[in-house]
DNA sequence: ATGTCGCATTCCATGCGA
């Protein structure tokens, strides 16, 4: 089974790509970010003649997320719980791999923070203790369990490539990376690290500055597995070229294969 | 080198968020 994570910053835009990825890799769950609109703007047709189930959290002008599976999806959270959030950050459901068996996926848009300093980097670190809070009660159910998407976290210095200009960014502040820590913590594994030490692997490269022409990126967008999903986790890849595409997000795919 | 996008609107120019 594949479960990949893509912030598309804007579903509508970015349509045509989304359709060739799900063709090209065809992932069984694929958890969005950034939809960039309402639910009733969500094209829901096209994806579904894809192949492909769509549960969707969006938001007019900005945030939104959405799971798309081949399989059913029924719906488990739509926001975090708790306090309610106007922001649409936060869509968790059940599904099944190709043999029936479950698999719970959240599709994750957690929040930037920037400026630093500010009340943005204050409603970051709430949602991200929030976050927290509710991945330790899914971590009782002992379930697979994927945590997909866009944390605007870089959890280390091997994650960017020129760390000293990130130092005072809410990407890569202290308290961040340590809220990021706490969450591993509690029992998750990074995808990617269980498969690679290797420094260098970026999801984003920013469309200013030619960041991508000198390969000026950072690695923000993680799967983190229940010990459950992680005991079944054969492979991770970044979908690297479909930043080289024309209009490309400013991110690109991460994809875990997981064991029957 | 803050050099780009995508969205919205008091709408074709500008502000906001990233």
């Amino acid at each position: 089974m594949i479960v990949a994570s893509w912030n598309i910053n804007s579903v509508r835009l970015r349509l045509p790509l989304l359709l060739e990825y799900l063709k090209a890799r065809a992932p069984d769950v694929l958890c969005l970010q950034e939809l960039k609109c309402t639910d009733e703007q969500f094209p829901r047709g096209e994806i579904e003649d894809a192949g492909y189930n769509a549960l969707i959290h969006g938001q007019k002008s900005w945030n939104g997320v959405a799971i798309l599976s081949k399989r059913p999806l029924e719906e488990t959270q739509r926001g975090l719980p708790g306090v309610e959030d106007e922001q649409s950050r936060y869509l968790e459901a059940l599904t099944q791999d190709e043999t029936g068996k479950a698999m719970r996926v959240a599709s994750i848009y957690l929040p930037n923070g920037n400026p630093a300093g500010t009340e943005k980097t204050a409603y970051k670190y709430a949602w991200m203790d929030r976050l927290c809070a509710h991945a330790r009660e899914l971590l009782a159910l002992e379930e697979p369990l994927v945590l997909a998407g866009d944390y605007n976290v870089i959890p280390a210095p091997e994650d960017v490539r020129d760390p000293q200009a990130w130092l005072g960014d809410a990407l890569f502040l202290p308290e961040t990376r340590q809220r990021f820590r706490a969450l591993v913590n509690l029992g998750f594994t990074d995808a990617l690290r269980a498969c690679t030490d290797a420094g260098g692997l970026y999801t984003f490269w920013d469309y200013q500055a030619g960041a991508w022409q000198k390969n000026n990126g950072i690695r923000i967008d993680h799967l983190l597995l229940s010990p459950q999903a992680a005991d079944r986790l054969a492979s991770v890849a970044i979908d690297k070229d479909m930043r080289a595409k024309e209009k490309p997000s400013d991110h690109v795919p991460i994809r875990a294969q997981f064991r029957n």
